[in-house]
DNA sequence: GACGTTTCTGACTGCCAGTCATTTTTCGAC
DNA sequence: GTCGAAAAATGACTGGCAGTCAGAAACGTC
């Protein structure tokens, strides 16, 4: 009795559907000015329609950081699965995530409003959860490939690794995709690079 | 005939006490969730009144984040006036930064919508314009320290001084305040003083 | 005290997120 | 094929708030 496996990936579908129109429709028109209706007009869906597959706007766009979250981390597995030094690793890792701001900058324009859209969640969230748990997983990614360059000599061993990957992870993932939606700054993959290489010049061994 | 004189000084008084009550209002009930009317019956004046002082919502908002720039300034500028090695300056710099956030909490947290605020203020402002201002007078003090710092040989002749001043500001006026992809901040200073310590252990001379 | 100017007011408008009673669709059972 | 129950979709409606504006009040000048 398939049935309810079909409605369930029916459903994941639909949600799926939602999430590619709130994609198109907040990127060109912006958060701010996009509305419910509209989403649910490039969706194809009544806009009462959306409220069964999210709890609010703010949890729909959180549902885009998640997708690119996810995105993201494929990137950083494949980095973190090389066999090169820990120091390679974390330059590799930041090179990613750059990259993947080149290639999917939606996402970056997600991640950039992602406080604000948390702020504007109040309510329980299984999204907001996942989110944390991703942030968890990265920060623990960071976190191993630090060590393993203590191991293999090319980092520092008074690298406090749970600390620089929090710095890390939160440059990456919450200043820079900020800063390049600054119009005053027309060349933030410069001011991106820099801090990276000052970063790893403080920790190489 | 001081007239015009007075009533301009009247006129900003009033403006300044209708921020007091913004920031007395925001900070209470955060932004999304505090009204125009809520701090228009703090501030003892009708909505209506409030525009005649600031274009919207959000600009007045950002009048409180240029208060607590104008404030920091200060302490900025005591620093930078001192008689010591420029890499000292730039770690007093940065320790002048985190203490003012935690004595003025409520300027952190303008600080930390700052962005938000800003996207959402379409308009031309004058405002806005000296928001800018301030900042590139604020990377222009951080870029003279760091030469000076070049000069005193307590900072590496090759730091690019306008891409690290650049960093350093917006780390410590954008990425600290609002402690991005994560809740508990709880040791945010411990977080903060790391990430200045790195970058300062990647130029000393 | 009358007249022009500045400041203030609060009822009003338009917009939109979010709701919910109702309709439509789906699907197993017979 | 049709009936009844459950699931999904609908869109008119509500409530709340940013921002407006025509008129009232206060101020200044002669």
């Amino acid at each position: 009795m398939g049935v309810a496996e079909r409605k369930e990936r029916e459903r994941l579908q639909r949600q799926n559907d939602i999430i590619d129109a709130a994609e198109k429709v907040f990127m060109t028109k912006g958060f701010e000015n996009a509305t419910m209706e509209d989403v649910a007009e490039e969706a194809e869906f009544s806009k009462g329609t959306l409220y069964t597959y999210f709890q609010s706007k703010n949890e729909l766009c959180l549902s885009i950081v998640l997708r690119g979250i996810n995105v993201l981390m494929i990137r950083f597995d494949i980095v973190a699965s090389l066999d090169s030094p820990g120091l390679t690793k974390l330059r590799l890792l930041a090179e990613a995530c750059r990259k993947f701001y080149v290639d999917f900058p939606n996402y970056a324009f997600a991640f950039s409003n992602y406080k604000q859209h948390r702020a504007g969640c109040h309510l329980v969230s299984s999204i907001l959860d996942t989110i944390d748990e991703k942030n968890s997983v990265i920060r623990q990614l960071f976190s191993s490939v630090i060590e393993s360059g203590k191991i293999d000599h090319s980092i520092k061993t008074d690298t406090e690794s749970e600390k620089l990957s929090w710095i890390l992870w939160g440059d990456i993932s919450g200043l820079i995709p900020s800063s390049h939606f600054n119009s005053a700054n027309a060349n933030s993959a410069e001011y991106y690079n820099y801090t990276i290489t000052l970063i790893c010049d403080a920790i190489k061994q």
